[in-house]
DNA sequence: CTGAAAGCGCTTACAG
DNA sequence: CTGAAAGCGCTTACAG
């Protein structure tokens, strides 16, 4: 029994001062950016220790003293939307980069499970709530009135709630797209929308509906944001070939759905069936790189959302809306 | 003036008992689990005075006291692998039934990058950490003598690394494919193979290679595990069109690389080039139904490597290896 | 430049 | 069933 159990616990502050004969002070300051009030041999010899012990200071006890956490919680509302998981990707670069830790976390859309994740995260006291896709719930407002640390992504927040915002124009964007279609002479206009009770994809249909305009009617169907639910409706429009449809869909998945429901009828696209998917997520360019979409600056959500943390918690200017930029993706498909 | 701010600070375990009457004890035991050791009067009162004041009780302060927190540190080595997002979205899933966090964080194949993550993770008391792809490194060794904390995923710790391990029999499943390219009559065998550093893609090729025996030499490139990479060596096989080759992709973005090569250069699969992924994402269904690939059940992962983590802190057995099983799905391509 | 001391929010053995 | 007390690992104002 020469080798000792492995899994004693990680040493103390209190273990380097002693190895080091200084005080808990004293390595206190040269782990906290103070070392430059620490004596240059001083220094060394801690530094020495800490590094001969193994020792990394206890983020958990320096939360504790400080009353904050460098813990971000994320909450998306699914784990295989493309675009959710690009704006996830890129805040955890962005937050890294600002010495913050992201917990993920997934919703599922379900409203107990997000009000679990919620409890957690003021459990956790996080520095942050990031909800990409928040549902309305009583444990949210409440949450929104205590603190002021939640951000709102891609759903804007429920009227009575005060949290700043990230996102792009999802009215302007659906607008645009009905335009286009209008511009374009399609027919048979069809929108295959996200849920109805999101904010964001009522704003998308609203706008698509209002820059279709008096150009002809237009066939709803509420999806799922998932590829399963375009397959499901592109199924139905498929099976009736008698006249072209100019799809505009809530989301990329969705338009992917569509896209093979109708491959599968053998129907060409854009030739019997026009499709406009609502993302671009970074995938088209080498799976779908037929699909015209609305393209949202996925990438660029993280570094905004990440400098929105680092403010607000000392200004409270918490109505903030970040409104970033989206343009129309011409390609094949529309 | 009349609104107060809402940034002020959590109400602690004091508060609630001073609002309820008790002792912060009483209080620490109706949220400890430890409720049936209260009376049931009491249970009432502090149920109500926390549910008044908004109290969730600090995990900080509670991991402090406990000397462990309920974090799991997921390192991903990219955050554009549909296979390892998969695998964190099912572990975070297994993970939170299980009531721990997932602190996720990108690696970027760095191994800098990595180690300053591994020290973040140090730094939070990790209950686990999970390295899907690790980078062999001195700071990682230097963890996994220290701790037994450490789970690899995917590719297997390093000669000298006693750790657990979850993944399938790479080696196997190469030969699989070797096999499959072999009986096929296939000729003109190519891999493009992903790094050889990293011990899971070299038991691929490795096992590859093994199983094509001595039907015939095989052309290697090695490519990082991305479309880019994929497309850049598919376009230059693409460019020589006089024979078809047989491709063994290192995993599935590899082959949808190479595909988008083959079609751009006009290309039919498989009569003019045959294409083998690797991993079988969820994607494959909607969007490249027709990759014959190996597939890599990625939603077992989360399940195995949760159980892990809630038993690798008391029983120490840290050579355990997990070897899910793996499977050849036929499609059209190959 | 350095140290002693207080205290952040909890849990739990001990005593009642 | 309940409470007083100690202590987990830190930081920082204060005093030197």
């Amino acid at each position: 029994m020469s080798k000792a159990g492995n899994s004693q616990k990680p040493p103390t502050i209190r273990d380097v001062a002693r190895e080091s004969g200084v005080s808990i002070a004293t390595v206190s300051r040269f782990f906290s950016g103070k070392s430059s009030a620490v004596a240059p041999e001083t220094s060394e010899s801690v530094r020495r220790a800490a590094e001969s012990l193994g020792y990394t200071p206890s983020e958990i006890g320096r939360s504790l003293r400080l009353a904050r956490s460098r813990v971000v919680v994320v909450l998306v509302p699914s784990s295989t939307n493309h675009f959710t998981t690009d704006v996830s990707a890129s805040l955890e670069s962005a937050l890294n980069a600002k010495g913050l830790s992201m917990v993920l976390a997934n919703t599922e859309e379900d409203p107990d499970k997000q009000d679990g994740l919620l409890s957690d995260a003021q459990g956790l006291r996080a520095k942050a709530v990031v909800l990409q896709g928040a549902i309305d719930t009583p444990k949210l407002r409440e949450m929104a009135a205590r603190q002021n640390n939640l951000i709102f992504v891609n759903r804007q927040p429920a009227p009575g709630i005060v949290a700043p915002y990230v996102g792009i124009d999802n009215f302007a964007a659906g607008f645009a797209v009905g335009r286009y279609f209008v511009q374009r002479d399609y027919q048979n206009f069809v929108a295959i929308h996200g849920p109805r009770q999101y904010a964001g994809s009522s704003a998308r249909l609203d706008g698509f509906l209002a820059g279709i305009g008096e150009a002809g009617p237009v066939m709803r169907f509420e999806s799922p944001f998932s590829m399963e639910g375009g397959y499901r409706y592109g199924t139905l429009l498929a099976a009736n070939m008698s006249q072209r449809y100019a799809v505009f869909c809530g989301n990329d998945e969705i338009a992917y759905g569509v896209y093979r429901a109708a491959t599968e009828r053998q129907l060409q696209v854009p030739d019997q069936m026009v499709i406009c998917g609502f993302d671009d997520n970074r995938l088209n360019e080498w799976l779908a790189p037929w699909l015209t979409t609305v393209k949202v600056p996925a990438f660029d959500f993280g570094p905004a959302i990440a400098d929105l943390i680092e403010k607000v918690p000392t200004a409270t200017k918490s109505c903030d809306r970040f409104i970033l930029p989206f343009s129309l993706i011409q390609r094949q498909s529309a």
